[in-house]
RNA sequence: UGGGGCGUCGGCAAAUGGAUAAGCCACGGGACUUUGGAUCCCGCAUGUGCAGGUUCGAGUCCUGCCGCCCCAGCCA
């Protein structure tokens, strides 16, 4: 068939049976269906036109031996119909009115309106309008391509928080009220595009932001040392739940003399425009302290393992009586009270924003990012999160939104990070690198 | 190259022959800030792929060109 078919620019020539009598195709199709015939080796097919510019229009096959199981109906049949086929009879049948599809299957539109005139299907017939498909930006869409990841175990699975799948989404934690949002700002075109994936987490970050509870989780930690602060003293701090949102109130947090704190929140020599922790600087921890650091342990290879630092018992909430402002304010835990955690970082599934875009020989699959996983063992998180159900979505503070991945069990906590916060530090320290 | 489609800002996307070509994301700047978050303000297409034409008036109509996407499965 396929050397009879001809090109784009050839037309196509006719099968020896193509004047086959009706009664004698019609004998040969109850054999078919009889499963007298081999996988493959008859054919039932429109008759149409051999020399159309269009290819779909050149005696397309309609019907196929296939001695394959049916999901539903099992080996009742060994007869399938091609999609072109049994596509517009389903949507004539069920009464669709408007048939939505991609555009690749544009110019299968005049078999598709082919079939339901000849088949003289009653009216209205229905229409088939072809719309561009949704691309997004460093990721695929199309399930043959998800399918070779899972196959390929590119990822863990249908769900891998990756996959920009229904599962995999909700996995990662993204909400069906920003999809939905997302859907409805980007439009529908016949337009071939790719919608920036960062669109997506805006709409995202709008909808947890109004919503998601904040909580403090230290993911690398760095021991903070109060010196001054009374050995073995607790105190409890109140922390607003949401400031978004005064109505969700607040819970209480200890503080005491070691803390975490995030490790990138520290450095020895602070390169301009770093605000955090430094020796000699001030900043508040949120809602408890002004602290200034006043020294940085270090192991024999000159790590800093441990910093010390002296805090301000007239800073208490985190006030500043005097007036006085420091720049930064950062998140900690209390190590005595904090609960032990697992944190999965995602980044994006590839490394260029359109899979296609690839060298000579090379396939999609070069594009793919080998550190879109990243998994860290070693997290704090607040004890208030130790009984959080799976897919319960909050806000690490000054982190991102993370939601308890399914994983979690008794005594194993297990948070997937949905999306970061918006972070200008890290876009100042990209440009000064 | 035969057929089918599509060209409006960095990315989406409105504008149905009529006012200065919407809006969102991104990006840049500023204000404010107990999250470098959030919020607010400002900037961001002398021009709609290009060249002509019609018209009082063209992104929109006409002609020609250019560019990009899809089709040669007994896949969907």
């Amino acid at each position: 068939m396929r050397q009879r078919r001809g090109t784009l620019t050839e037309p196509g020539r006719a099968c020896a049976h193509r004047d086959r009598s009706a009664a004698e195709s019609l004998d040969l199709f109850r054999r078919m269906r009889a499963g007298e015939f081999p996988d493959g080796a008859r054919t039932l097919r429109a008759r149409i036109d051999m020399g159309s510019g269009n290819i779909n229009m050149r005696d397309p096959v309609i019907y196929r031996i296939l001695h394959a199981p049916h999901p539903h109906a099992g080996a009742a049949w060994c007869l399938y119909p091609m999609y072109d086929y049994a596509h517009p009879l389903e949507d004539a049948i069920e009464g669709i009115t408007h048939s939505i599809c991609t555009l690749e299957f544009e110019d299968h539109r005049p078999f598709y309106d082919w079939v339901i005139d000849e088949c003289e299907l009653p009216e209205p017939h229905p229409r088939q309008i072809e719309f561009a498909r949704l691309n997004l930006t460093y990721t695929v869409m199309s399930k043959r391509k998800l399918l070779q990841l899972v196959q390929e175990s590119v990822v863990s699975g249908w769900d891998d928080p990756r996959m920009p799948t229904i599962s995999g989404l909700r996995r990662r934690g993204f909400t069906p009220e920003a999809i939905r949002d997302f859907a409805d700002r980007i439009g529908v075109a016949k337009r071939d595009s790719v919608v920036d994936v960062q669109l997506l987490e805006h709409c995202l970050r709008e909808d947890l932001n109004r919503r998601a509870p904040r909580k403090f989780a230290v993911l690398r930690p760095l021991k903070l040392v109060i010196e001054n602060y009374p050995v073995g003293q607790v105190e409890a701090f109140e922390v607003p739940n949401n400031p978004e949102d005064p109505a969700a109130g607040t819970r209480t947090v200890p503080f005491s003399r070691v803390l975490w704190i995030e490790h990138d929140d520290f450095r020895e020599t602070p390169p301009p425009k770093y605000f955090r922790l430094s020796p000699g600087h001030e900043v508040r921890l949120r809602s408890a302290y002004l602290v200034r650091c006043t020294d940085v342990v270090k192991d024999a290879a000159g790590n800093v393992v441990e910093v010390r630092a002296a805090y301000d018992p007239a800073t208490r909430g985190g006030a500043t009586p005097d007036g006085r402002k420091v720049k930064a304010t950062m998140h900690w835990l209390s190590a005595a009270h904090a609960v032990p955690a697992e944190v999965r970082l995602y980044d994006r599934l590839l490394t260029k924003p359109d899979a296609g875009d690839v060298g000579e020989g090379q396939d999609w699959k070069s594009n793919i990012n080998p550190d879109s996983i990243e998994v860290l063992g070693n997290c704090w998180v607040e004890a208030s999160l130790a009984g959080a159900a799976s897919e319960e979505r909050f806000q690490f503070e000054r982190l991102g939104y993370f939601c308890v991945d399914p994983d979690t069990a008794a005594g194993r906590l297990v948070f997937n990070r949905t999306v970061t916060l918006r972070d200008a530090w890290a876009k100042i320290e990209q440009k000064q690198s």
